[in-house]
RNA sequence: GGAGAGGUGGCCGAGCGGUUUAAGGCGCUCGCCUGGAAAGCGGGUGUGCUGUAAAAGGUACCGAGGGUUCGAAUCCCUCCCUCUCCGCCA
């Protein structure tokens, strides 16, 4: 959410901010204007009434203790005209409040001054590591890979809940368990992280806290409890499966004020996530490359708002160290303003390479300054009696697992088939060297 | 899921229709006192909106939402949550 007061003294330049977005924001942002215009003044007709009411009944209390009924009957008669205008102004001013927050919600955040505009096509690759590993003739993309060492199980996914939501299986599992946890650790012991396990169904107030809702509600999945009186009617979706876990662990202090809290506050959690994801299937997104049900482990800071644009550099860095460690090339691009989400003001994509499938995005990392926290009300005092003040909240993926699964298969598959295990994963996977083709184990089907 | 109790300021806790601008206490803070400190005494001590150059002021908030009333923390309705006991359960 923006900050009213910005707006309403800087409508022209606020206009132009969010212009850069691409779409446009100038009708709803005069919009507001008026409302605020609006609302104020009846707020301020409002409470004189108010004032007056409060004065009259007191008057009545002390006309009623002194015995002066008749007198008492008056001011009644007087104070309930007013109470009568008071309910008509209440409605206009929580139709006009209702407008005025309806639209702000609406709004996405400022973009940050020196990133590109335009669309995907501008994005601006900042920097890269590594060497691409090219590709060979008797390499196997991961899709291949995960089927002939049994790693996965799509069919069965289709069969027990329906595309994208594919079973790992053997090596498989253990791969994707072992990468978990190692990233947990990593940021733990390395980076300072605290570990969070997050619930990961949330109530509505959380998707709204971060942006995904009022806008991007059909993204995610809706839970609804069951009511025996009105089956088949859900109306209001009860709750949401988290689509990443930035939801939950960016609502973690919602509503509160955080007194002298020692920012920043650095999170971790690993989660899955689930996205509906409309669209875009076939051969390009085969595999694990897309999916309905996926897994992340994700970084997570309450910053202080004079240094969140150091945060996101520390964070982007972060996610990047767990390729450098596995030895993935990749590469960081700032993202222009009309590809970035809703919240953001500014994000890095970082991208690994795999010699079959090509550049994938594994992380994202995003400085939503003020916005999300302004949604979820979340404050802090830097000292002792100070006035709270919105921190800043920073998202970065650390990282997302399908496709950096995808990456080890395919760089470190060898030539008689088998992947040899990532060094720095090993002791997560029982000092397991190499993954071979299971000689018996559970059958494929 | 059943029965009972309860949700009040940073915390404890009173209030159950009108001197509540929420008693009292604790904590915090400022001042007085003191050589210094403790004790004591006195003042201050929330958040949002509004307002202002800044103040002052106004208004709302006693779990949430609705209702009754001239007036609601207080009465009524609905919902949420917490605690105790029972049941069920990984």
């Amino acid at each position: 959410m923006l900050d009213k007061k910005y707006l309403r003294d800087n409508p022209d330049e606020a206009i132009a901010r969010l212009g850069l977005r691409g779409a446009q924001f100038e009708a709803p942002l005069r919009r507001f204007a008026e409302l605020d215009i609006e609302r104020r003044n009846t707020q301020t007709e409002l409470d004189e009434l108010k004032s007056r009411r409060n004065a009259l009944s007191k008057q009545v209390g002390e006309l009623m203790k002194t015995g002066k009924r008749d007198e008492a009957e008056t001011v009644k008669a007087e104070s309930k005209a007013l109470g009568e205008q008071i309910d008509e102004l209440e409605a206009l001013f929580s139709a006009l409040d209702d407008e005025e927050r309806g639209l702000l919600l609406g709004l996405p955040n400022f973009p940050y001054p020196e990133i590109p505009t335009g669309g995907e096509e501008n994005a601006v690759v900042v920097s890269e590591w590594g060497d691409a590993l090219p590709a060979q003739d008797w390499m196997a993309d991961q899709f291949e890979l995960g089927n002939r060492l049994g790693l996965f199980n799509f069919e069965a996914g289709v069969r027990v809940t329906g595309a994208g939501f594919p079973f790992l299986t053997g090596a498989g599992a253990m791969l994707q368990r072992a990468l978990i946890n190692y990233m947990l650790d990593v940021h733990i012991r390395e980076h300072g992280y605290t570990e969070v396990r997050p619930p990961f169904i949330v109530a509505p107030q959380s998707p709204l806290g971060t942006g995904q809702l009022p806008k991007f509600g059909n993204q995610m999945y809706h839970v609804h409890i069951w009511d025996e009186d009105k089956p088949g009617t859900p109306g209001q979706p009860d709750f949401y499966l988290i689509p990443t876990a930035e939801v939950p662990v960016a609502n973690l202090y919602r509503e509160q004020i955080l007194e002298q809290p020692g920012l920043p506050i650095k999170l971790v959690a690993y989660s899955p996530c689930f996205r509906v994801e409309a669209g875009s299937y076939g051969s390009e997104v085969r595999g694990l490359k897309r999916l309905h049900q996926f897994e992340k482990v994700e970084l997570v800071r309450i910053a202080d708002p004079e240094r969140s644009w150091e945060d996101l550099e520390e964070m982007t860095l972060e996610a990047e160290s767990i390729l450098r460690r596995l030895e993935i090339p990749f590469r960081r691009k700032v993202l222009p303003t009309g590809d970035m989400a809703f919240g953001s003001a500014k994000t890095y994509d970082v991208e690994l390479y795999t010699p079959l499938s090509g550049w994938l995005e594994v992380s994202s990392a995003s400085n939503t300054t003020d916005w999300q926290s302004r949604r979820a009300n979340l404050r802090f005092r830097k000292e002792a009696g100070g006035k709270p003040e919105f921190a800043h909240l920073l998202n970065a993926s650390g990282l997302a697992l399908p496709r950096l699964v995808i990456a080890v298969l395919e760089q470190y598959q060898q030539q008689d088939g088998s992947i040899s295990v990532p060094q720095v994963l090993r002791p997560y996977m029982g000092g397991m060297e190499l993954i071979r083709r299971p000689e018996s184990g559970i059958p494929q089907v």
